[in-house]
DNA sequence: ATGAAAGCGCTAACAG
DNA sequence: CTGTTAGCGCTTTCAT
């Protein structure tokens, strides 16, 4: 049932009909020329009658092109990426285009192997959300031609559009919501501040601090990892502290979810005895446990601005054919919204 | 800088190099036929100067194959298909393949969508997680040839292999796991017990309610969905019964997260008045809320298996060429492992 | 050891 | 309105 079962193709559909190969084309493309009435009905009976389905290799072959995208993220293990997957296909459905799943692992390496499959496999545009902050894959994609729109991150000397969360602001919301709730010690759970992302979060956090006229330096910042094991390790040192912090700003949810299992298990009550708030939303952990609150950040919202973004950029560069365009950079920021405080 | 550039070809590198196309090919496939040391070393360098990269459209339509695998499932937001996406891509990796991403949005009407896609652009195989209890698209694809993989259900009528999970032992661990904490009234979450593995998650459940010499009747059951606001819903209901359950089993650990939702709306107090059992195996809820206990399913195991299973055909098919292989229906038994109290 | 050439299935320009 | 034909870039069987 499922042997080389050689497919029809457009010839034999011509054949049956009586027509030309080239009829049945502009039936099946609806043009580019018109075809008779009657022509069109027979041909589309004898695809009806043989089952054809136009090999789309051949035909993007042909073009010179393919509706291909591809998405090389670190991992949908981690909910936020796989959030974005969802908001990218949805896009790419919308409009026709199909998308190729890339996972890097966090993996330089890795991101490379996938941006010459996908320059082999002529994708139409890359959307890459780095695991590094190394720019070559960009620079690469570039040097290939491929469209490209990066996520969550800036690629130095690339021309690529970023769609970036605002983390700057993102990080003066959480501070200022644990303000809010009278904390003065908070503590940060953060990357590596050579990471982009990072530091502007805890600059926001920081100005936070500094604007209720409280001196940054006392709040104690773990750098780390990013998944939830390395939260919790985070958490613990910052437990460990005198006197240790009344409330948690981390990096990620995933960190966040680290650190208030730490807590668990160093017998804390959260929220009464330790407020934590992390930096995505992850909608069962906002759910789950309602003493987790997050700065929510349109996480599907990331993945469907940069599919868009990229489509239009592909379709632009399309039709704009060989005309010189200048190159163009967009920024487009997305704010976080305020914290939400999941009751 | 990603205009439309022409990408370079094989014959420019074979004019670069001095040699015919021919021997570019023998070079990039390093075969079928050997080239001279000094030949080879010529086109190296051509390839290197050019930055040549094999256009794959052109040699999967002559060679009639890809190597892209498709997968279907309903939705990344559901972190468990989300692992098993991961799963999936972990071994496509591996084995050299690529994998094009297609939710289906458990939607009959998008799985024949993307069914078409997916033979249209000639992939070798698809992994699909049905959404409905619909079999038409595995019927779709054995017309077209296409080998297919089919998780977590059976697709009657089919021959196509599928990943199962122990739904019945699963039903049972749960049920005992419940029994073993004194529980004697337990209410279900199910979904629609047309769905195969909801039904026997459902008779594992209520078999071990009978060993326990306990009336499975007793056991009060909400049909419905599956999504996160279900679940909670469901808890609502049940939670109105008089008398109430005092522990509860979900279909799913999205709805298990509702349940727990509800719970705390209406003033339980999880786990002390009432446990919940999520059939799958959401880290993040397991880790975030001490309270909910899950029943482990390996779905990045299931994910693994699917893949492994699909390219092991996909391969075989190849490799047999036209030999009349007898069909063969491969049936595997993933089991659910006993329940774990995430303290 | 290598070159020439025939397609893979399709699109679109060129001819009627 | 429709048929014929020249490729798209590659693999591989013929030849040499």
């Amino acid at each position: 049932m499922d042997l080389p079962k050689k497919a029809v193709t457009r010839n034999e559909v011509a054949q049956l009909a009586g027509v030309s190969p080239a009829t049945v084309s502009y039936v099946v493309n609806n043009g580019p020329r018109p075809v008779a009435p009657a022509t069109r009905q027979r041909v589309l009976q004898a695809i009806e009658q043989l089952g054809y389905q136009p090999n789309a290799l051949a035909r993007n072959l042909r073009l010179q092109r393919t509706s291909t995208l591809g998405l090389i993220l670190p991992d949908t293990h981690n909910p936020y990426f796989a959030e974005v997957a969802r908001g990218v296909e949805q896009i790419a459905f919308e409009r026709g285009y199909t998308v190729m799943l890339c996972h890097s692992d966090y993996s330089l390496e890795r991101e490379l192997h996938y941006v010459h499959v996908l320059y082999a496999e002529r994708a139409a545009g890359v959307i890459w959300f780095p695991a590094t902050a190394d720019s070559e894959p960009a620079l690469r994609l570039a040097d290939y031609g491929v469209p490209l729109v990066i996520l969550d991150r800036v690629a130095p000397g690339t021309q690529a559009p970023c769609v970036l969360a605002d983390n700057f602001r993102g990080g003066f919301l959480a501070a200022q919501h644990l303000l809010e709730l009278g904390h003065t010690r908070i503590g940060c759970i953060a990357r590596p501040l050579a990471l982009h992302h990072s530091q502007e979060r805890i600059r926001g956090f920081q100005a936070a601090l500094r604007q209720a006229g409280l001196p940054p330096d006392d709040a104690p910042i773990v750098k780390g990892g990013y998944r939830l094991e390395d939260g919790r390790a985070a958490a613990f040192q910052l437990l460990e502290l005198s006197p240790p912090p009344s409330a948690i700003f981390a990096y990620n949810d995933l960190m966040a979810i680290g650190a208030l299992r730490a807590a668990h298990e160093r017998g804390w009550h959260v929220p009464r005895e330790l407020s934590i708030v992390g930096f995505d939303d992850i909608p069962q952990a906002a759910f789950t446990c309602p003493a987790l609150t997050t700065v929510r950040q349109p996480k599907l919202d990331m993945g469907r601005r940069g599919a868009q973004l990229l489509l239009d950029l592909v379709e632009e560069q399309l039709s704009s054919a060989q005309a010189e365009v200048p190159l163009q950079v967009q920024l487009v920021i997305r704010e976080s919204t305020a914290p939400a405080n999941n009751k």
